[in-house]
DNA sequence: ACCACTACATAGTAACACAAAGTAGAAAGA
DNA sequence: TCTTTCTACTTTGTGTTACTATGTAGTGGT
């Protein structure tokens, strides 16, 4: 699927919201994560930029390890705020996607 | 719903393509309509700025009629690129909303 | 005269995904 | 030893988008 970039905007970073929420992970990681599910697209300076956002939202805690096979990894875990936000995420994309169901489906909008 | 802003870019575009393909309309027209499907905090600035894009990227064909009740209006229909747009959003719609059913779905990201 | 509703227009802003380039560590092979 | 490959993080800049705020203007009602 080419030319994602517009209609991730606001979803990408629940993505990421909902992948650190699954259990402790970093950067390099969550992008290759990403990439299995199908976004294959998606590069580490994206990636990094919205873990850098949810760090300074104060969203997430870090906790640096590391590494036998490369530099130290930063990892990520959502805290009560982050787990809030990712809340938010679902009920936004819940209320949106069933929007587009609504207007997809009746003609008479 | 609050704070819709970051999750509707690229979606919105979407949106007023679909309801410009149903019936020729007018900019304040589809605010209206856009508010009736829940979306309500919309306004007309918004809606401009979308359609004078449609415009720009020539995925509109556009008419210009008077009312009997206020200033003239400026009707859009859809031309065949902006069928093939509105086509295209769809399968970008799909494909997000698949992957992220998915996300939601599976512990094992 | 004033207000409400209809209807279009536009300059400016903040947020976001992404591109592009860089820095580094470690392992493996030639 | 040198190069490559993979891992892993960092940063600057760009284009696109929804939204804010404000304005103009036509029509009808009170």
């Amino acid at each position: 699927m080419e030319n994602l970039t517009e209609i991730l905007k606001g979803i990408l970073e629940g993505c990421v919201l909902e992948i650190i929420s699954r259990e402790e992970t970093y950067g390099y990681e969550i992008v290759k994560k990403l990439n299995a599910l199908g976004f294959e697209d998606i590069v580490e300076g994206t990636v990094y930029t919205i873990v850098f956002r949810l760090e300074k939202n104060k969203l997430v805690d870090i906790q640096k390890k590391s590494s036998e096979i490369g530099p130290p990894r930063k990892f990520y875990s959502l805290n009560e705020a982050g787990q809030k936000e990712l809340s938010a995420f679902w009920s936004k994309w819940d209320f949106v996607s069933s929007k587009l169901t609504e207007l997809r489906r009746n003609s008479h909008v």
